[in-house]
DNA sequence: CTCCAGGGATGAT
DNA sequence: ATCATCCATGGA
């Protein structure tokens, strides 16, 4: 089926390190939407999407009668999934509109056109970003495809097997010498404890989403291995945090170099509350477009 | 080979 | 409150 999504630009908004599981086969990106498995292909401001007919029927149906059309009924739900994933109810241009007139952000801007902050699963993305510290993105996405295949279900689509992200449950039922040997490191540990939390529910990551941000960070960062960075990126990525600005190495070095030029003495709070302040409402947005630009702005590729 | 990566926890100033 | 160190692993 096809949808209509503008302002959208599915490479950018795949490969700017928000998400780490998306494989590109031939033109299209196929990949799991929590459960179900989808590829999605790009043609102007068209999407095509593939998804197995006996995936759609777990959907939720749609709450507009279709008079019993059970194939208009899966299109409707497909449809309404796939633009909640990627975020197309959200006005792009006011938000980009919204950021700070400087060059720098005018530079990025510019170079993320399309680049929209998707809605991830919750527990998926906490765990993927506990994976993710002092690991460049490559390697992050190695360990998701690890964690997947070894602990994740089986999914195939256009010929290829996909895998979802495994339940929290599933990983709480493992030992930290098994998820070693995925290649996590020291953050196997953290990754297991953070699992047993929520597969308990002492960690309701679901009810937490009624939080105001503040309460939501400190619940997050709580967890073994969740500091400031990483809560910032799952309040960004999975609760539609907007203002949530993560500073990792790389938006740390591009804010000092083009934001604080020739001066020492600016701390990591002080660089926390200009964040705050200067990029405002949408910071998070504006974040991950220095982030990317920074990147992969000027490569040689 | 060396350097570094979407950091966090802990302990010492 | 800020700084130093350690933690595993692999890409560049």
């Amino acid at each position: 089926m096809k949808i209509i999504a503008p302002d959208f630009d599915l490479e950018k908004t795949l490969n700017c390190g928000q998400v780490f599981h998306w494989q590109k086969i031939g033109n299209a990106f196929a990949g799991t939407i929590d459960q179900l498995p989808i590829s999605v292909e790009q043609h102007g401001a068209i999407l095509k999407i593939h998804a197995a007919t006996r995936e759609l029927d777990g959907l939720k149906p749609s709450s507009s009668k279709r008079s019993g059309n059970v194939e208009a009924g899966r299109r409707d739900a497909l449809e309404r999934v796939v633009a909640r994933y990627f975020a197309l109810d959200y006005p792009l241009s006011k938000i980009c509109a919204a950021f700070p007139h400087d060059p720098v952000m005018t530079a990025a801007r510019d170079f993320c056109r399309g680049l929209r902050i998707i809605r991830q699963p919750r527990w998926e993305c906490l765990a993927t970003f506990i994976t993710s510290s002092m690991k460049q993105v490559a390697h992050i996405r190695q360990i998701s495809l690890t964690l997947r295949k070894r602990y994740g279900e089986s999914k195939p689509i256009l010929g290829h097997e996909i895998f979802a992200f495994p339940s929290a449950e599933r990983i709480a039922t493992l030992t930290e010498p098994e998820l070693r040997t995925c290649a996590l490191g020291y953050r196997a540990k953290n990754l297991l404890a953070t699992a047993r939390l929520v597969a308990t529910g002492d960690a309701d990551l679901e009810a937490w989403s009624k939080l105001p941000d503040g309460e939501l960070r400190a619940r997050l960062c709580e967890l073994p291995g969740v500091g400031a960075k990483v809560a910032n990126c799952v309040m960004l990525f999975a609760y539609e945090r907007l203002r949530a600005f993560p500073i990792d190495v790389w938006i740390e070095r591009t804010l000092r170099q083009h934001y604080f030029p020739r001066k020492r003495k600016v701390t990591a709070q002080g660089l926390r509350e200009f964040c705050d302040r200067y990029f405002g409402e949408h910071g998070g947005y504006a974040q991950q477009y220095l982030f990317h630009h920074a990147r992969r702005g000027r490569r040689a590729g």
